[in-house]
DNA sequence: CGCCAGATTGGAATAGTTCCAAAAACCGCT
DNA sequence: AGCGGTTTTTGGAACTATTCCAATCTGGCG
C-alpha cells in the first residue's frame, strides 16, 4: 500500500471520527500540505490545488483547510497581521519566522519542554495549547 | 514630580532617541495604555482617548500606536486573526489567552526562561524575540 | 430512483488596517 | 513675530484576508 493511500486513509479516518466525509478536495488539499511543508497561505494552497483541480473555488479551499484544522490534522499559524498559514506537522514544535526572507521554519522541541514552559502558569490557569514563536534571522 | 510627569519624560526621551516628537496625542495614548493594562485593540484605545481628545482620528491612533511600538515602549500582540492588541508591559512575559472570556493575561516569566527556550534553536538561528502564547481557560 | 445531509460555489459583505494627499502644528532661525 | 522645512494629523478611499450567504450540486442509502 502506497504512502499516499495511507495518508488518504488516515485522513478519511479522522474525518469520519468527526462525522465528515473524505472528499476529493479535502484529500488533494491535505496532500498539497504534506507534499511541500512550507507553511503556505490559503491563497498559495489555492494556487497549488488548481494544478490538479482547476475548477476549485477559493471558498472551498478555506472550508477544507478549516475542516482539516478542526480535525487536528493541520495547525493554523499566524504571524503578525499576515495571512494565516497552514502546517501539517503535528509533532510538538515551535516556529521560527525569518524576518529577512519571510520564511517560516519548524523548530523541533525536545520532549518535556512544553511541559516545562507550562510550569510558569500560576495555579488556576489551564492551557490547552502553547505556541512558541521566534523572530529573527537564520543563515542557511 | 508626579509619576505622570515621569512617564511623559520617559516617553519624550524614547521618542527623541528616534528623532520623533512627544506630541499630546502620543502622550495621551501612552497614558491610556498604562492606565488600564488590559491589552486593548486600536478601536478600544480610540474610544478611551476620545474621552480626553474628542477630535482625534482613528488614523492618528494607529499612527501613534505604531510609533510607540517602533520605539519599544509598547508591544503589539496578535491572537489568531483578531485585531492587534497593545501591551505596555516591557518585562519578559508570556500571554495567556482565555478562550472562554477572550481575556488576555500577562504571565510573568522567571529570569532565564526565555534564554533556556532559545537553546532549542539549532546553530545559525538568531532570534531577536521570542513570543509564548498559552490558550486555554483560567479561573479567577 | 429519490431524498437529505453534507459539500461546493461565486459573489457580496465584513473587519481591520494601511495608504494617501491635503491641512495643520511645530521647530529653529532671523 | 515671520519664514521655511519637517513632522504630525486627518478623513476618506483602498486594500487584504476572510467569512457569510443562498443556491446548486453530490454521494450514500433506503
Amino acid at each position: 500500500m502506497s504512502t499516499a493511500t495511507l495518508q488518504a486513509d488516515a485522513l478519511a479516518q479522522r474525518l469520519a471520527d468527526s462525522g465528515l466525509r473524505a472528499t476529493p478536495h479535502r484529500e488533494v488539499i491535505y496532500g498539497v500540505l504534506l507534499k511541500k511543508r512550507d507553511h503556505p497561505t490559503a491563497d498559495e494552497v489555492f494556487a497549488r490545488v488548481k494544478a490538479e483541480r482547476p475548477a476549485i473555488s477559493l471558498a472551498t479551499v478555506y472550508n477544507c483547510l478549516e475542516t482539516l484544522v478542526s480535525c487536528d490534522l493541520v495547525r493554523a499559524v499566524n504571524f503578525e497581521r499576515g495571512p494565516t498559514r497552514y502546517c501539517p506537522n503535528l509533532h510538538p514544535h515551535a516556529h521560527f519566522h525569518d524576518e529577512r526572507t519571510g520564511q517560516i521554519r519548524d523548530i523541533d522541541l525536545p520532549p518535556g519542554l512544553l511541559e516545562k514552559v507550562q510550569d510558569v502558569l500560576p495555579p488556576g490557569y489551564d492551557a490547552k495549547s502553547v505556541e512558541i514563536i521566534f523572530r529573527g534571522q537564520a543563515r542557511g
